[in-house]
DNA sequence: CTGAAAGCGCTTACAG
DNA sequence: CTGAAAGCGCTTACAG
């Protein structure tokens, strides 16, 4: 059915062999053939064999995207970015998306398949048990996105950072009894981040106990990223006695939530309770929440060059990217007492 | 470095065609053959090599997506429900995401290299010019998602009627200035939403002026699909002397822009203002508001199928599926007379 | 039930 | 600068 090789080198009176090279571009054609080729390819709607191409080359120009739940606000946003890199790129993107954290494993096999791709994307998924083994003799580089180990390229955010930083915002304002809207406790960002909250908070003193974070159920959907689980959260603290005056989530998404429930109560945001998210999705700016800021479009670009990296120089020592989170302040916070800060965002 | 056909032939004993046809499921081999060639792959840890598959059977099993703006809540949705569907399948996914609408056109090109996939969904791209051949002669299938073209399978929502259902409820209640916040003009989709709420409000025999809708420049980011455009949109309309009562945004991303400009000019949202939506994304439920909703999930599931069927029986005749969107109540609008509604959401 | 052989559409040394 | 030929890893009639 395809017009292949064959039909133009025909056609044009060549051999395949110089046909081939004109597609390559290799140097040695001369410029009247390479022309007459180009034509009758033009002619005809040539387009090489992807398939056959790369079975022949050995290599192929496409890599793998293993995204658990690619509906997430902020995978959406880290594919952008890697797309919007890809796009001057030669290479495709093929993407398997994961309905939850247990499929990941079955996905990645599938997306290792030999000959399928040049290398793969992991994202946010813990490498765990014989994932690593079977990631390395894969055949395959594997670069972790938004997920962190030792034996593998990675690149994520600092989540403890971040987490600390919302507990500094908080203790320098007058704020009495915040609490943290967690996700679920198998995600290992979320848990970092309310490790970094907690632990500073302690540090300045205080106590953090057990009751002032809720912590989304394991098999809550988007692993507890979400609007749902932010809302009902915020529902609960919202029946003690003592409320709470600010609440710090694990992701924006759990943040806008909380914001829905905070209202349907009749309090007010900042008045009564200020928030603070994690992520800064597009629409945050809109909804003016306070958040710490992931650079999710450098993510995603940053997380194609490192694997092209990667494929084309295997033996390069594995290499970690965090970026460091950046706090943004607006609406849904007030800052009462300004010290310690030099700039404001 | 990968290990062959070759490899596991030698091992067992047998001829390289048995070994392929164990892991073809073709009958024809006795149970201990079988056994044993499974046994050596299995140790060896054999993988089939993609590439080599296709090229032999000449047929690819994997499908491609051209998508405009990725990151797009909607085409998220759609893409969810189509992975989903596809996670039970042995089909693949290959992804092409255009920045913009201009960028579509050579990323389908691509898509539709031979070999490459065996068959296209469009998403969302107007089909025009020269596309029409593009796709006819490309070889392989092409289904539209949320877009419609004659000559080809097309799945989308019936948005004339999403815009009519929107004018009936405001024309059922005590709104007198209703606004629209429109898309980009480019934008199909938009154009139909606000054409069916215009129509319908006319032949009520009110007039429906041009300037009661606020359209997004044709350069705006997503075609105008973004909370900043329906953010900027809001805002203009409120710095009129006779302020709209009612807002219909052809998206709830611009919906959820135009709540954000309302609360900041210190009015409320439903008192004030009514705010209507279109495509009901998950976020819209706990944000109370009130749109048309489209069946992102089911719509994603069936291009899915659709695209299937046509591959596998390219002669049947093109068929449209088109999905009515369902008016969802919830706190952005409230409804004064209830006559005319027999159930409520 | 099993094997030898041709073929899928390209690439790439090797000669010339 | 160009061609003949082998090879990439599999599938699939065709014989047996």
């Amino acid at each position: 059915m395809g017009i292949t090789i064959y039909d133009i080198a025909e056609r044009a009176g060549v051999s395949i062999a110089t046909v081939s090279r004109v597609f390559n571009a290799k140097p040695r054609v001369s410029k009247e053939t390479r022309e007459t080729v180009l034509r009758v390819a033009e002619e005809l709607g040539y387009q090489p064999h992807a398939s056959a191409r790369s079975l022949a080359r050995r290599q192929t120009e496409t890599i793998s995207a293993v995204i658990p739940m690619i509906s997430n606000n902020f995978f959406a946003e880290v594919l952008k970015g890697l797309q919007d890199r890809m796009s001057t790129s030669t290479y495709d993107l093929l993407v398997f998306s994961a309905p939850t954290l247990e499929d990941v494993r079955p996905l990645l096999e599938k997306a290792m398949h030999r000959g399928r791709s040049a290398g793969v994307l992991l994202f946010s998924a813990p490498v765990q048990n014989g994932m690593e083994v079977q990631m390395s003799k894969g055949g395959q580089p594997v670069v972790l996105v938004d997920s962190y180990h030792h034996a593998f390229d990675s690149i994520s955010t600092d989540n403890r950072r971040g987490g600390t930083a919302a507990a500094e915002f908080i203790l320098s304002s007058d704020v009495q009894r915040p609490v943290v809207l967690m996700a679920s406790p198998d995600s290992i960002p979320a848990s970092q981040r309310l490790e970094g909250f907690r632990s500073t908070y302690e540090a300045s003193g205080r106590t953090f106990s057990p009751d002032m974070v809720s912590v989304a159920s394991r098999s809550a959907e988007f692993d507890g990223f979400s609007e749902a689980c932010g809302y009902s959260g915020m529902k609960e603290f919202l029946k003690r006695d003592e409320k709470p005056d600010a609440v710090f989530a694990t992701s924006d998404i759990q943040a806008i939530g909380a914001m829905q429930a905070v209202r349907e109560a009749g309090l007010n945001v900042p008045e009564d309770i200020q928030i603070i998210g994690f992520d800064d999705l597009p629409m945050s700016r809109h909804l003016g929440l306070t958040t710490l800021r992931q650079p999710m479009h450098d993510i995603g670009s940053r997380a194609f060059d490192l694997l092209i990296e990667r494929i084309q120089r295997p033996d390069t020592p594995v290499a970690h990217t965090v970026f460091a989170p950046s706090l943004i302040e607006r609406q849904t916070t007030r800052r009462e007492t300004v010290h310690n800060l030099e700039t404001a965002s």
